[in-house]
DNA sequence: TAGATTGTTAATCGATTAACAATC
DNA sequence: TAGATTGTTAATCGATTAACAATC
């Protein structure tokens, strides 16, 4: 990623883009994948609105937050559209990410191929257990804590993952906020709130996850209740 | 959690619950902790609000969708509070919940005290893998696929986790249908949808999440492109 | 009683959906 | 040209915020 100027797409008509528009980015570029993998080269909003259980309009509305990426008559070229989808979700701009916390979680996710499918570059990993230091998964070494900040003097950064303990998120991500760092994709479970607006946070809380799945299976929906009480009667 | 039948609560006045608030409920479960640990025994909705950042207004909308748990010109008491949130999220529902796929994840998330602290009851790991097969992780024996339908016919579980390769996500999912489940909490990648509505399913797409992150490195807001370019003039 | 804070209604804001003219 | 499908505006829907009367 380029760390010294932030000129972006070039053409693009850029204005304001939604939280929710944003967040399904990644599922076009998911399902553009697979329509690639099929063969197929063009597609109509409608086609994948079935394929994505959302509707046309939100399709065609979605894409032209950033530019008229389809034809009229024709559809969406798929490659073109991949393509494009790509440049703005970054993939290619050689995001370079550390990784802070090398246990069970941060083992896994380095072990995968998550972060190199979507180009997404893992320099280090970065624990307090000296069992673990010298250590090497996935193919990246793990580092003192001691060499965090001397690390991301040489190796700019653009990105933290933190999979360390909740106590330990707030004083690492001040530590990682000082040596340069901008992101931070937060496993920690304690929310980190920053009024600067170039600190970006994407929060992964896997206990609310499950929680809302709790809830609604405790409370199914009223068509449910419905259902199941006639089956009830039933026997 | 009670197979039989599927009474709620009682007195409830149970109107309609929007997914966004059933979103916010387990963080008001969380912050209730923290204030519960400080030994706080009264909050207000404002000061609820600060700690979370979010309105007042926005706190006694949701927690009035499930009735008046507070009191007008004291606040809402917080172990009180606390109790109902943990009753309407199912803690002490006694759920009951199998992981399919033992990967680096699944065990991960097996010998995580995520399960515990939300009262949900791992009771089985399978993998395809005959290497894992009869060991134990995280307390919990991995067992062939073969002994899927078998097992959850003598321990019906209340929600599968699916932690095995996306290609698989689909079968297995019918699979588990057929045996009873009803609830899955989906890391595969490949997204399952479906009509009824008894069937619940909570995505976590962690890719997807990492490219929205990875969007809003790539595109700065306008305020802070401003203040990085007054930043550029200066040196 | 006076002060505080909820419960609840009304106003605002934003996101989704529908409709259709533009155009390939 | 006729048919298809986008780009875009307008209508609808839902969620958030503001306001204030009720009440502890």
């Amino acid at each position: 990623m380029n760390h010294s100027k932030n000129e972006i797409g070039a053409e693009e008509n850029r204005t304001y883009v939604s939280e929710a528009v944003i967040r399904r980015l990644p599922r076009y570029f998911r399902y553009l994948r697979i329509l690639m993998r099929e063969g197929k080269m063009r597609v109509s909003s409608g086609e994948l609105a079935d394929m994505m259980h959302i509707t046309a309009s939100q399709i065609r509305q979605d894409l032209n937050c950033f530019g008229g990426f389809g034809q009229q008559g024709y559809g969406y070229n798929v490659s073109y559209l991949y393509a494009k989808i790509c440049e703005l979700l970054g993939v290619g701009a050689g995001i370079r990410a550390i990784i802070v916390g090398a246990g069970d979680l941060g083992r896994a996710l380095v072990r995968s191929s998550m972060f190199a499918k979507r180009g997404v570059d893992i320099t280090a990993l970065f624990d307090v257990n000296p069992a673990l230091i010298g250590r090497t998964v996935g193919g990246v070494m793990i580092r003192s804590m001691e060499e965090l900040e001397p690390f991301c003097r040489e190796n700019p950064a653009d990105m933290a993952v933190l999979t360390l303990p909740k106590d330990q998120a707030e004083p690492v991500a001040d530590r990682l906020l000082a040596a340069g760092i901008r992101g931070f994709w937060n496993f920690t479970g304690k929310e980190l709130h920053y009024d600067d607006d170039e600190i970006v946070v994407e929060e992964i809380h896997l206990g609310d996850s499950l929680m809302s799945l709790n809830y609604r299976l405790c409370h199914p929906s009223k068509d449910a209740e419905k259902r199941q009480a006639e089956i009830g009667s039933d026997t």
